[in-house]
DNA sequence: TAAAAATACTCCATAGGTATTTTAT
DNA sequence: ATAAAATACCTATGGAGTATTTTTA
């Protein structure tokens, strides 16, 4: 039994007639008789009772009717669907993220492509940078946002957003309402820093931040949040240098200052395996690399892309607590 | 789409190897490798992602499996069930019957049948023989228990049984307990018939053999019902002409004699349609034809087909309650 | 280099067309 | 008499075979 005669026969039931049937079928009448003679032999019964002038269902064939259009619904949603995975239109994408991202806008962006495509479903897991390559190599993550250090061969990588780093204070600190510092003001302090192990492109940005200000820095705490240290920063646990884009936390009792004449950066990046044929990831990225290059334009929350102070260029103006 | 392309994606989604796969269709590998593409351009996307050395599912081709898969399923079950309905293993049937029928054994007999063929279920309606006449003929009922009057042309016949009628007498009645009796002996008595529209065939029996006796009955009540009959009698309403089928009702108060001499018989038919070609129909046919041919040889409840009584050949001796 | 898929071509089975006959009303 | 299905016969598309090439682990 094939389609074909799947189509014939429900042709020849809805129309009751051999001519009617063919022209609908865009055949002539002597196929389709031959055709359906053939689907009775193999169903071992008659389907239709026929003479001249009057073609009827048989009870057999009025049996197979409802069950014929259910298989051809059926092959017909499965190749509906078909086509939809491979066009990245439907699927799960599984995506790492460190949790700085959250401060960056990709849950928007992640939020707007899945209300884009219906039948893709994002399924987001915080890890740190170094884990989502591993796991992306692995194949058990699809995709990351991470702050990359060495990026293993074979990844593809989008660069979202270049950041400058600030320094971070606690609201009750003296140089808190300060436009801007040199990190050698701060260098006495108690520094917060995340662990190397959970970012070490952080770690070693930082470290690299103070050796040029001539110092080392006296690190009071580690953590492996981005929140953890905020928080302990807002209790006067200590100062930290930041990415910019933290000052969207929206955390009270921490001031952020801008570090003078600093050009290091902390750039985040949307990472992939370059040789990846997954249709739904394939998506994503361009989804990606359309989000990145209009929030490059304009980044997150409306805050135009040049800032008032001129050492934070393409990155948001520092906010102040009121 | 075609189920042989449905058949060829499965066999290489299962072994993932083209020449195994091919082997399993019995083909070469050529031919399965082209197939393959010509699906996947009707898809328009990749189903499997192969070199040389390694065959694997894309992940459309692993959304495609299990739904192609049942696709096979359902439509393999279509034409088993169509199968089924067409070998008339399968369907439903609307038979009808009369009421008298119930002591012939024909209940027994389609329980049988429903047991027998699982997935046919009979569906039974008490109707007089000329409404089921009717009704087979209008396509309301497939067949009918009956007693036969003008059995319109076209219809078939199968003689279940041949009864001889028996004079049917209160328990109390002075004739109650002789052997056999002649109809002149009643002649005065009220007797009790059914209505000649619920059974002309019955009615006009009755009537002839009184005519024949030498007089025309006094009719004291119609009735529509066997029962009704029978529990009339009973209490003393009066007495009745049945065939001995009758015997076999249970019903307490009641006596049966026969009638000397008498050959008129009531015959039971069943009925159907000589152009039917509903399988259903022709395998109960079927059934039917051979359990009225054991029947016939050996009637209900195990009593031998020919009695005691010399003038009631191939019909049950005539029980006497206690 | 060896095994496997892809390509190139060939062939024939059969889907489908045309012409005609049969049949039932 | 007529309309419709069945039959007979023909054509050609494309499914499947054989031989060969290409590819990559």
């Amino acid at each position: 039994m094939e389609i074909r005669q799947l189509k014939y026969f429900i042709a020849l039931a809805e129309e009751l007639h051999f001519r009617r049937a063919a022209a609908r079928l865009s055949m002539s009448q002597p196929p389709l008789s031959s055709a359906i003679k053939q689907i009775e032999e193999e169903l071992g019964t008659q389907l239709f009772e026929r003479n001249t002038k009057m073609v009827s269902l048989t009870s057999a064939g009025t049996a197979f009717y409802p069950e014929a259009l259910k298989v051809l619904a059926q092959l017909e949603q499965a190749c509906a669907m078909t086509r939809d995975v491979g066009a990245g239109k439907r699927g799960q994408l599984r995506i790492g993220f460190v949790g700085g991202m959250l401060l960056r806008g990709i849950p928007e962006a992640i939020s707007r492509y899945e209300y884009e495509t219906t039948d893709v479903s994002v399924s987001l897991r915080e890890m740190s940078s170094a884990e989502q390559l591993y796991a992306i190599t692995h194949g058990r993550l699809a995709a990351g946002f991470l702050h990359a250090g060495v990026v293993p061969a074979g990844m593809e990588t989008l660069v979202l957003r270049k950041e400058l780093f600030v320094a971070c204070l606690p609201a009750t600190h003296a140089r808190a309402g300060q436009r801007e510092l040199n990190l050698q003001h701060i260098a006495h302090e108690d520094m917060i820093l995340f662990a190397r192990d959970a970012s070490p492109s952080y770690y070693d940005s930082v470290i690299a931040l103070c050796a040029a200000a001539g110092f080392s820095p006296r690190v009071r705490h580690e953590v492996t949040h981005w929140l953890t240290a905020l928080v302990l920063i807002a209790r006067g646990g200590g100062v930290a240098v930041v990415p910019d884009a933290f000052i969207h936390a929206g955390l009270q009792g921490v001031r952020y200052v801008a570090l003078k004449g600093s050009t290091s950066q902390s750039v985040a990046y949307f990472v992939w395996r370059r040789d990846s044929t997954e249709p739904v990831l394939l998506e994503f990225v361009a989804h990606m690399r359309s989000w990145s290059k209009s929030n490059l334009a304009t980044p997150p929350d409306g805050i135009p892309a040049s800032g008032k102070l001129a050492t934070l260029p393409k990155t948001p103006r520092v906010h102040r607590t009121p």
